[in-house]
DNA sequence: TTCTATGAAATTGTATACAATATTGCGCAC
DNA sequence: GTGCGCAATATTGTATACAATTTCATAGAA
């Protein structure tokens, strides 16, 4: 089938370029659309996208490199699987970056950082109320980001960006259903320290919100479905 | 002048992988034979190598996502050159995770821990002593990112490797030639603290150490030379 | 001199062809 | 029916050819 007319899900106007299909992918991941051991096929994706292999394996190797895929040699790509152990190690690792870093963005916040961060937050609801359970995820882990960004070091945000990509592979795998209202409150709580400026309690409760999604991990791993990549990626 | 401990030239015995041109390259750049700025063409490398471009484009991918090299569309890929605002960031993000996860090592070294970072230190006071001040650099580089494999978090140990090898650039660029001797001094104290298993002690010595390191930096950019990878690369 | 225009050369970006490896399906023995 | 071996197929790894872009040198005009 031919893909050149229209693009309905991803604004990919004329040829996608290897940034667009990794955001492409990071998207869906992030989203949940395509699980933790999905094969990610250079020539299915080569298809979908209307570019050539080199370009898909430029975009599944920064992929891999932000640790969402893993590539097997002569194997292939696949939605990363972390195992439990990667989980801790993952967020031991956000326990030592993020409430430091949400102390330094309540002294740097500026209202136009006040009105974004409140701005995701209602996103967020709008994407639950909606039923659209992996927008939401997608949202939650966004509104981390941003507080790194306000914080103003692009080195952490980085970090954080990938830390925060692989929570949401494991809460895929390890999370059991029930507190995604807990995560909204605390984000709200969070916002709300940060607008005025309170550095010292955004730190304890970015450090509490992230012990609090830590210890919701459960050990044992959900089956990972199988995804039809172009039922997926294209509408 | 030969190095006995790996391979004289670079150990591509047969045909060299992506990994083997990322490593080896890696190492130029942390030992600097390779100034920040220089220009690493595509197909200079894959004659040194003797692979195609792919490869080398490979390579490159990977060490632009580990920051240390910089790939500026349709002009080519170079040696980083952090500016300063980053090499703040960048000290800042391991004033984060270094002195937490020296507090870890601390209570998990074995002997065995002990004498690895050991043989690292007389290494490279012998380095040194022979005047190879790259190669000393290099392995105090490791000698971080030794103390991180100890706390056994892989997570972070890759953030501390990837945060290690840009400070080898910011070091390159920004430093002020004196304090060898003092890095020597607390990498001793910090053994010792480790060895004791005295943790709280490891992670304050660790914390002042990279303090000092940051506080070491000078502002205004060293010049860049420019480098004859030919020359260089191979013997 | 200094600046700009312009075209040749060099370099990177992309697509494609072929080689190496892994996967799949089938026939056959047990 | 189950397991094994082997060929057929599919997929990834590598090299190469061509297109697009930048760089460099040169010439000419103000």
């Amino acid at each position: 089938m031919t893909v050149t007319t229209s693009a309905p899900k991803s604004q990919r106007a004329r040829t996608a370029t290897a940034n667009s299909i990794t955001d492409d992918l990071s998207r869906a991941i992030h989203e949940h659309r395509l699980a933790p051991g999905t094969k990610l096929g250079e020539n299915d994706l080569s298809e979908i996208y209307g570019v050539s292999r080199a370009i898909v394996r430029t975009a599944l190797q920064s992929l891999a490199h932000h640790q969402i895929v893993e590539i097997q040699r002569n194997r292939g790509a696949f939605v990363a699987q972390p195992t439990s152990t990667e989980a801790h190690e993952v967020f031991e690792a956000r326990e030592l970056l993020e409430p430091r870093t949400a102390h330094a963005a309540a002294l740097k916040a500026q209202q136009s950082d006040i009105t974004l961060l409140t701005s995701h937050i209602s996103q967020e609801h709008a994407a639950l109320d909606a039923g659209d359970r992996g927008r939401a995820l997608y949202l939650s882990g966004q509104f981390h980001l941003e507080i790194a960004r306000i914080a103003d070091n692009k080195t952490i945000t980085d970090m954080v960006k990938v830390l925060v990509a692989r929570s949401s592979l494991i809460i895929a795998l390890y999370w059991q259903r029930e507190s995604a209202i807990c995560e909204s409150k605390a984000h709200h709580a969070l916002i709300e320290a940060i607008a005025k400026g309170d550095a010292g309690r955004s730190q304890e409760l970015m450090q509490s919100h992230l012990v609090d999604l830590h210890s919701a991990l459960n050990l044992h791993k959900m089956p990972a479905a199988v995804n039809n990549l172009k039922q997926i990626l294209m509408g």
